[in-house]
DNA sequence: GGATGTGAATGCATTCACAGCA
DNA sequence: TGCTGTGAATGCATTCACATCC
């Protein structure tokens, strides 16, 4: 596989997702191979497009045939990193954090909760599943005894920056955010965000530019 | 205040959102103005963009002393459409739909979750704090006699194109969907995804950029 | 014939840089 | 002086279109 990480686009790499997921929605049906154009169709995306995305990372397809199914899903989880399991944590353990932990959707893609965490006492010793609440301070250890690379933060928007540099210091390299607000971390450590309210915000947007 | 609505790309759009939220945590902390420089640094954009994307809709601010808090404030939430509370429902009352329902960010951002549905027998009449679960058969009623015009899926990706379409049939303007799987909708009604397993797959990719 | 991979062309979005106002 | 609003310039991403290969 060629590996050439210089001068992907970002948009090209967020794909990579909707194209390995729509593979794996594939695969359950029994389809062996895909063409760019009926991969793209299924996504909203041009057939150049799938193309050029996939050919960022290597020719993964055969001209006159398509991409097979199989054997590209496994290139796309060698190059997302997701071909082995990710210890990964999560801390907070409220509404929404609960709600992650127990979630069924992250082993199949390649990640698995190990540890959760919160500061509240009463919190703390919580079963959630096979996990227990864990305090803060055991934090650091965990993540270097379990060689943690990747957490998820649903903690309060005030708490998130001072939880972040926690979990950097730590050793965390990728932070999944469920707080309301942004993060500033250090060069070499990642963070997506996800916010709901400012998620419906956009509908409401979109959906008011119609009724006018 | 000027309506083009024409022209404005959609990122400009999303970083409304943003500019919001941030506006409403200086406000909190008694903050009059703020300049396109000083916004932008807090969310890691350049001050032209900012500005940029401001003038998209107005003109906001001041030559020389930046742009008012409490007026931008108002002004966004107006081209956002959350000025006014808009009531929302909740389509299935799994995991991630329980801690959706108790979520309490949406009312201060101007949605109120004010119906839940869901297919399974088991579920219906069950109470989540002031609601209680309802029959798929009762939504489209639902939806006319309270004038709902956005809803949230958190159903499995198999069930998620058929619940689309039938919110879609009802009424529904904008859908925010937390199925792993794209939603196929007509013009004029507003899909947007939030895929907490493709969010982890992007860190994975990012992180394992750095270690090489 | 059918579908990929890819330079070239196009189209958007971001950044620059500066005139103009407080 | 300080900071906005905005044309012009730059930089990216997407789309086109076609040579190439099964």
């Amino acid at each position: 596989m060629p590996d050439p990480r210089h001068d992907i686009p970002t948009p090209a790499v967020r794909r990579l997702s909707l194209y390995l997921r729509q593979l794996e929605a594939l695969q359950t049906q029994n389809v062996l191979t895909v063409s760019s154009l009926t991969l793209g169709q299924s996504l909203g995306l041009t057939d150049a497009q799938v193309r050029k995305d996939l050919a960022y990372f290597g020719q993964f397809g055969r001209p006159g045939v398509g991409y097979q199914v199989e054997p590209l899903i496994r290139q796309l989880r060698e190059i997302l990193g997701t071909d082995r399991i990710s210890p990964t944590l999560l801390v907070g353990a409220g509404n929404i954090g609960l709600a992650l932990a127990r979630f069924q959707g992250f082993e199949p893609k390649g990640f698995r909760l190990v540890a959760v965490f919160d500061v509240d006492p009463k919190k703390i010793g919580r079963r959630i599943g096979e996990l227990t609440v864990q305090s803060m301070e055991e934090m650091p250890r965990v993540v270097r005894e379990m060689n943690i690379k990747l957490g998820i933060m649903s903690v309060p928007a005030e708490a998130s920056q001072q939880v972040a540099e926690q979990l950097v210091a730590a050793g965390v390299r990728g932070i999944l955010n469920f707080a309301p607000a942004s993060l500033d971390v250090p060069p070499g450590v990642s963070v997506r965000s996800v916010d709901v309210a400012a998620e419906m915000e956009q509908l409401s947007f979109q959906a008011n530019l119609f009724e006018r």
